[in-house]
RNA sequence: GGAGCCGUAGUUCAGUUUGGUUAGAACGCCUGACUGUCACUCAGGAGGUCGCGAGUUCGAGUCUCGUCGGUUCCGCCA
């Protein structure tokens, strides 16, 4: 097809191109005919630009009136200053008078109306994802994402990583998340995993003695989705050798400076604070504080304060090795009262009740400094002082009381505090606040299985000062086990989490005889790292990043299928191609596969 | 696996509480008019399996049960 070819882009004219003679190649996002002069904005990845036809032109002008939205267009012409210019848009001063117009191709009547203001529900965005994309809010996305991957690649060539494509089939690993399997033709009955991370590659990759390795790479979960959840995602993985936590620290840290540097203009600190899990889970009642509201509602234990107290709710959480604890509003950091009515109150107590408690105490601190509560009367004046020294109550403070098994109590109280939080707008998205959340258990006992599973993954290596209770058969000993294990959190967010690995055979067998593994499974499963492991396999630790939620975070979506070009839905099906898809018997008789009935 | 919300014109929604005449609006689409618009304006028009399937009823968009799809959360996500 022979056509005018664009010299320019529909997003770069302007006053100091009146004059010139140009070609514009676009879709036509909005055709206005006032009957003899016709408005056509024409709009591509770069913007948008308007050209005009004059209705003395006639034969361009029954072309013109005659296209549609979403028509690709050729228009020729003159470079010209407006009558009545747009501030809103960046060509806006200017405007294409046509001399020549072509149609490139046509375009259907589009399901729903390709503008900013998209009112069509997302399910039909995603089965006609191109138009959607052809929206600046979505290109904006992709270009935003491309800036970034293309820093990151910058940042860790600059500091000599190398990056290396780790395998897209691999052996299925059974701890952790569910694998994605491939059957295999030629061995019919066995299946490959698509990896659920690169960890056993980069790891691998250590022993050669890459030294630095990086990778963007796809990661496959088939475990149930969310908005910030994808069954296929983007990881910056990331592993080092002869490294300490704090050299991962370091460098992460730089990355991450750079980036909310470039795209946001924000300067992070040279250093990000660091927290111990064990604190987080106790005054925040999480393991991914939201710092935003730092000083804000911190988890205050009172099982002491209350002991000697007859209060039958709060005795017999005592006797059965229960906490009671509790928050309290206080003002916000903008001086703010927060004010919580009879009818807001009950809205938390129905809330606390919903994740499983009996009720929610709460107490109301009067300008007098008393006490005002239904609790009150069960209470000895002792109990009383003690709790209202405890939380240090104020004049207007609003204090909430859960009480029951520890880490639920810890667990509700953090809920609790975002609820609040996000129900007084506490949460200013203008800050930026990352922590590293350090010294995760190495293990968790899991009451269904009845055994112990890694709390990270199974190569973490313990706290050089827990490694003699790998021995231990005590439950609460292996339990205490601290990791070198670390999160990175952004404003209440996981945006990372890594490790300094186990790098001998040994300590690894500990670790997976902890979990219940034979040396015999372990063997099977893990036989290749272990043996690698036996070659001089150097000190090493390293971090993963998660790509698309670092990108939401930084267009500020809060749905990670924003920023994917071909987002699945929450099951895990993608409704432009409509797979999964059944396959041809045929297909599955090469596989040595047979479908179930049902 | 569990819970909540949503499903009505091409699209976004109203109508469902309390079952009852011909299911409405806006945008989009089509036809006509219009020479400075940028949410163009004006006049007219077409367009509906009320997600699907049972049930209750003289009568169901509306009530009941089931089912499918979308979405949010919990479980799950080493």
């Amino acid at each position: 097809m022979l056509y005018n070819k664009r010299t320019n882009t529909c997003g770069e004219l302007n006053t100091r191109n009146i004059g010139e003679t140009v070609v514009l190649n676009g879709w036509v996002a909005k055709k206005r005919d006032l009957g003899g002069i016709i408005f056509i904005d024409v709009r591509d990845r770069y913007g948008i630009t308007q050209i005009k036809v004059s209705p003395d032109r006639k034969d361009i002008s029954s072309l013109a009136a005659s296209l549609g939205n979403e028509f690709v267009i050729s228009a020729k012409g003159k470079v010209i200053q407006r009558e009545s210019p747009n501030k809103n848009i960046p060509t806006g001063e200017i405007e294409i008078e046509v001399e020549e117009l072509q149609v490139l191709n046509e375009s259907l009547t589009t399901p729903f109306v390709v503008e900013e203001d998209v009112k069509a529900n997302e399910d039909l965005r995603l089965q006609y994802r191109y138009l959607d994309l052809r929206r600046k809010k979505m290109m904006d996305g992709l270009l935003l994402r491309n800036k970034v991957y293309q820093m990151v690649h910058g940042f860790y060539a600059k500091h000599d990583f190398v990056e290396v494509e780790t395998p897209i089939l691999m052996k299925s690993t059974p701890e952790g998340a569910r694998d994605y399997l491939v059957p295999s033709r030629v061995h019919k009955g066995k299946f490959y995993a698509l990896p659920q991370s690169p960890q056993t590659y980069k790891q691998i990759l250590m022993v050669s003695g890459l030294d630095r390795y990086v990778q963007i790479c796809k990661c496959f979960r088939d475990e149930d989705l969310r908005a910030d959840r994808q069954p296929e995602f983007t990881q910056i993985d990331v592993e080092m050798s002869f490294v300490t936590q704090d050299d991962v620290f370091k460098i992460s840290e730089e990355l991450f400076k750079n980036i909310w540097k470039e795209v946001l203009d924000f300067n992070l600190p040279e250093q990000f604070p660091r927290m111990t899990y064990d604190y987080a889970m106790t005054k925040y009642g999480i393991d991914k504080p939201d710092l935003r509201i730092k000083d804000l509602m911190i988890i205050t234990e009172i099982t002491d304060a209350v002991k000697t107290s007859d209060f039958k709710v709060f005795k017999d959480v005592i006797n059965s090795g229960g906490i009671i604890a509790g928050i309290k509003t206080g003002k916000s950091q903008d001086g703010s009262k927060i004010e919580i009515t009879r009818k807001i109150s009950d809205g938390y107590t129905d809330f606390a009740k919903k994740l499983g408690f009996g009720g929610l105490a709460t107490l109301k601190v009067n300008e007098d400094g008393s006490l005002q509560s239904s609790i009150l009367k069960f209470l000895n004046e002792e109990s009383i002082k003690g709790l209202s020294a405890a939380f240090d109550a104020q004049p207007g403070d609003f204090i909430l009381i859960l009480s029951g098994d520890k880490s639920k109590v810890l667990n509700g109280l953090g809920q609790l505090r975002l609820k609040i939080a996000e129900d007084f707008k506490l949460l200013d998205d203008s800050k930026h606040e990352f922590v590293w959340i350090t010294d995760f258990p190495l293990f968790h006992y899991e009451e269904e299985e009845n055994r112990f599973v890694g709390e990270h993954h199974v190569f973490t290596s313990p706290k050089d000062e827990f490694i003699h209770l790998l021995d231990s058969k005590d439950r609460k000993e292996i339990e205490s086990i601290r990791a070198n294990c670390y999160d990175l959190v952004y404003n209440g967010n996981e945006l990372g989490s890594g490790s300094i690995r186990i790098h001998d055979s040994e300590t690894q067998k500990k670790v997976f005889r902890i979990i219940g593994l034979t040396d015999e499974e372990a063997a099977e499963k893990f036989g290749f790292i272990l043996e690698a492991f036996k070659y001089g396999a150097p000190p090493h630790g390293g971090v993963a990043f998660g790509f698309d939620r670092m990108i939401a975070m930084l267009s500020g979506t809060k749905s990670i299928r924003d920023i994917i070009a071909f987002p699945k839905t929450v099951s895990a099906a993608s409704l432009m191609d409509n797979c999964p898809s059944p396959v041809i018997k045929l297909q599955l008789d090469e596989l040595g596969i047979q479908l179930k009935q049902g």
